[in-house]
DNA sequence: AACTATTTATAAGA
DNA sequence: TTCTTATAAATAGTT
């Protein structure tokens, strides 16, 4: 929003209203969606390169944008990464699962039937289809992910 | 830093120095290492948390901490995400590669074998083996991931 | 685990 | 898209 630069009094005022605080819902201007994802993709990246540099810690992250376009980042490489996950097994309970199965409660399972359908990609019907109830529930679930993740077991491999 | 609370006039003075700016390095004491880990990991998924809510994308997290503990986030899921990428070939051009190809060349050849030697974790030995050259390339490479991101040559699947 | 002062990320706007 | 600016959000050091 535009402010004014001078009022009455002849003194300069704020330029802009800076950050606004938003909610985390889905962008539905495109050209804004497509600013954002950008602004946060390199955002999470930057975040995950610290983290390994302080930690030593091992990450991989793969994100698929709703434009089909594939970014990886991976410490010390995404293969790496994936493939030592893979040997602990990914569909037994040797990792910690955060926040995967808590999103899957959301999507009804008629919606998901929905995603391979023409028009659309398939996560604009599935948020298109929550209901009001279950997107709150989706949000309240954003916001106790710190909660959940120090909640789960920790099992080595 | 501790900060007196009150100073010879009366007045309350702040009661830390609140959060300081530090180095992107290793931490070196253990203790500390892991709760920033803990914290930073944290942040972490939920910026991916709000990045697929926002934008709509499919993001695949998977973290392997020092201490040889898996924690994964997945939306929709962790292998379906990684099964799309896979599908478009992991090895080829077919991909965004952000990060770890800067990182892999600060890492010399000879301290990548190490890296299955006894004794530490591979990363110590990557990092400790650092020349302080190579180190400040590394930091370097940090702050401009962000250009070098946009540089890069985007090709769908 | 909880608390603040700060640093860092980023929503809007240019 | 790239830059700016003000503010929201993350977090380092401490308790």
């Amino acid at each position: 929003m535009v402010i004014e630069n001078e009022s009455s009094d002849g003194l300069m005022k704020k330029k802009t209203q800076g950050r606004k605080k938003i909610e985390i819902k889905k962008i539905e201007k495109m050209s804004n969606r497509q600013v954002t994802f950008s602004k946060r993709r390199v955002g999470l990246f930057k975040k995950a390169s610290e983290l390994c540099a302080q930690s030593g810690a091992e990450i991989a992250i793969i994100v698929h944008s709703i434009g089909k376009r594939v970014f990886a980042f991976g410490h010390p490489s995404v293969d790496s990464v994936i493939n030592r996950f893979e040997i602990n097994g990914s569909s037994d309970d040797s990792h910690e699962w955060d926040y995967s199965g808590t999103y899957k409660e959301l999507v009804a399972a008629e919606l998901e039937a929905d995603m391979n359908n023409g028009g659309g990609f398939w996560w604009d019907a599935a948020v298109e289809g929550l209901e009001l109830e279950e997107l709150e529930r989706y949000m309240m679930a954003l916001e106790e992910l710190k909660e959940n993740v120090n909640t789960k077991a920790v099992i080595d491999l």
